[in-house]
DNA sequence: CGTGACGTTGACTGTAGTCAAAGAAGGTGG
DNA sequence: CCACCTTCTTTGACTACAGTCAACGTCACG
């Protein structure tokens, strides 16, 4: 049983029981990578796509000096790089950030789903889409939102996504990113990031503390980072706010 | 004969006469579009995809004060929503630029494709992960480059894609944006973006005028600006440079 | 206990935003 | 065909947000 509760981004009682177990056997061995750890580089052909079962992992582009850009975070019960099943050579980086545990997708089984398993399919590209649709989040935090807002922006994509995979309980959750991660993903640099963290503890809004986050005031920071769920289709599952 | 010589991004001759067919049939008819006019809004459960056959469109994301960011520029020959298929609701706003013409395609007739020819559907689901390797160059671009290379690097990537459409011969190419748009695209102010291209026609590298871009040195160009074609997946088309 | 990575703060710099005004360009109606 | 109006472009002066540089503090780990 390697493919967690929720699945793709989605409650997995969308899926069937004949649909999960064609996944379950489309994967391999489990294994565990160190932190840190560059899995996939650009220009890499890839034959395998990785479902992440446990830990944190990134997606990231160089400048020209090496400084990174992250792409994306990716969380437990995230398949990483589907999308390089199609692509079948990848545009950035793809690396650990916490120890992993992985389990490859060999895309020659993927083939056989698309062949025989239309539905599953349609839930594989959707699942792809929700990875494109958050990189338009992303667009817009980098191209419109000032500095605390992005910040907050960010912390608020996060915590929703844990929270559909039950490690955040709407209040605390772990993130085990420095302040040069968020940076990287924010488009900020550290000292910056340090600044704006303390803006939003002195606001009374958040609190971040040895890879630990605390939301102090959920409303609060939506509406000062202007942030809005929509584009995590979590649907029903965001009723509650 | 609707889609055009280039699909997808594509050269069209990695299709073959059945499937081409099979999207032609699928389109219906091509109506016009008056410019700067609203076509989807974020939101909105949509049952048709758009095949953008003639025009410039873009779609965006607002700010609390009505800000644009926006998160893709279309040419002819793109597929402008299709990820609106899997994904049924949109997360953003659709509109012109120009004057357009398009082809609403319905997605049950998309429906059809998906159970009965399972690489051109695969060609559909590549189509929707360029736009999302596109994505994240916009990533890249906000987060890391400063103004002048901002500009530079959208001016390439749109000469590129123009390109393979026939619509750029590697020096000149419409491009009809105000200054205020390629701001909205570049996360900049209208004001700056003067400034910018400024700069950048003091360098030797790009002039624009009425609508109408003349790139002066590629190379330098994509130097300055960081640029890498290679998440255009354009292979062999790029072996030019 | 020492070392290295990470976090915090202050002083200074520089890039981009803001505000304002005037000049071109393009479209419309008289 | 010209006059007018709007939209877009251009420039200058000023402001402010974020980057840079530097130093010090803190924590975890070997």
């Amino acid at each position: 049983m390697i493919f967690s509760k929720f699945l793709l981004g989605r409650r997995r009682d969308q899926l069937d029981e004949d649909d999960l177990a064609a996944l379950e056997q489309a994967a391999g061995e489990v294994r565990p990578v160190p932190p840190r750890t560059l899995l996939v580089e650009k220009g890499d052909v890839v034959s395998n796509s990785t479902y992440l079962v446990d830990g944190f992992m990134c997606r990231y582009m160089d400048d020209r000096q090496g400084q990174r850009q992250l792409i994306a975070v990716h969380i437990p019960g995230d398949f990483v790089d589907l999308h390089g099943y199609p692509l079948k050579k990848l545009d950035h980086d793809i690396a650990t950030i916490t120890a992993c545990r992985i389990a490859p997708v060999p895309h020659g089984r993927l083939d056989s789903i698309v062949a025989q398993r239309p539905r599953l399919t349609r839930l594989l590209w959707f699942s792809t889409l929700l990875d494109a649709a958050m990189h338009r989040d992303w667009i817009f935090r980098l191209g419109r939102l000032e500095a605390v807002k992005k910040l907050g922006h960010f912390l608020c994509e996060v915590e929703a996504r844990l929270r559909v995979v039950g490690l955040s309980d709407g209040i605390r959750f772990p993130l085990p990113l420095t302040q040069a991660d968020l940076g990287e993903a924010c488009g900020l640099t550290p000292v910056h990031v340090n600044r704006m963290l303390r803006d939003l503890r002195e606001r009374g809004l958040v609190r971040m503390q040895s890879g630990e986050v605390t939301i102090l005031d959920r409303p609060a920071l939506y509406r000062l980072s202007e942030f809005d769920p929509t584009y995590l289709y979590l649907d029903d599952f965001n009723a509650e706010r």
